[in-house]
DNA sequence: CATATATGTCAACATGACTGACATAAAAAC
DNA sequence: GTTTTTATGTCAGTCATGTTGACATATATG
């Protein structure tokens, strides 16, 4: 076995440090979804609800392809939360002008207030984990989350010039 | 406004930047789950079977309790899985011998095949961002990912020393 | 005019979460 | 040594969110 000696093998490191990385995204995620749950629950809406109205609040008069093509999931699966959201006044559609068959998605007021509670307690999390890295470490941390993602979807996020 | 002569509002760079972290962390999950998927599929299990197998092989000989305390999830709802994977030979249980009422969890050779399948292709997807981000980066990136995570489970993952 | 596209809808199904209630065996406390 | 707590399992029912497949409508495009 190489490194008897020093006790250390380079590729136990390299197998441990990419196996931490896999629980880092898993716990982060895990609690960054979790505190958003006990607000929307009081709406009777689920996480599916919370996306649709951090995407559609974050790009307006977006189209119902595009959101799809974020989400990656079915339009059938779209179709039930986003038409509940449309019946209890959260978003409302508009044919888009350029193309008349386009259901243009837009936050309500009460869809804005909505999104603005339930994504509060995300930025907060950041906003902490952010401050008591520094930024430098915020630079390393964008650069593999980066890298994480998929190639097509890397553009969304445009490294530093 | 502040800074209308610049064009830069420091307040908005800020939401800008907290709301960059949170697509982050979206689309990076979404692609990091989404390989593993297909070979799942092939098992007939799904996410939360690789969930059991992964930590399972992570921490041998551990209890029912420790894995609910990671997934936090109820036990009827791990029940199922680890039910069906005990079934099927991918993990044994053995009671404890301090406490003859836990039951030991371990994977069996054919887990730990599975294991590795699975947890390849995640474990490929970091090692390719880690290595593209340098090892500044990564330390950067780890310490972010700590600081997001709920306090109780940040002793798993000890800062550098 | 024919075809492709954007969107919606109906139906059936699978997965993975939940709550609540109850059961058993073993450990720990008194 | 009896009582209580703990670790685990199980039965039953429900809900949220994903899937596939088929079909419908309006509008844009060739």
């Amino acid at each position: 076995m190489t490194d008897i000696k020093t006790g250390i093998n380079p590729l136990f490191l390299r197998e441990e440090e990419l196996r931490q990385g896999i629980e880092l995204l898993f716990y982060a995620y895990r609690d960054f979804t979790a505190e958003p749950d006990v607000i929307l629950a009081q709406y009777g809406f689920g996480r599916a609800h919370h996306r649709v109205i951090y995407f559609v609040g974050r790009n307006p008069a977006m189209t119902v392809s595009e959101l799809l093509g974020i989400l990656r999931i079915t339009k059938q699966s779209l179709s039930r939360v986003l038409g509940q959201l449309v019946e209890e006044g959260f978003i409302t559609q508009r044919p888009g002008t350029r193309d008349r068959r386009q259901r243009l998605l837009e936050l309500t007021e009460k869809g804005i207030e909505l999104e603005r509670q339930l994504t509060e307690r995300q930025r907060t999390r950041f906003a902490r984990a952010y401050r008591e890295a520094g930024a430098e470490a915020v630079e390393g941390f964008r650069k593999v989350m980066r890298g994480l993602i998929d190639e097509v979807d890397r553009p969304r996020f445009p490294g530093r010039r």
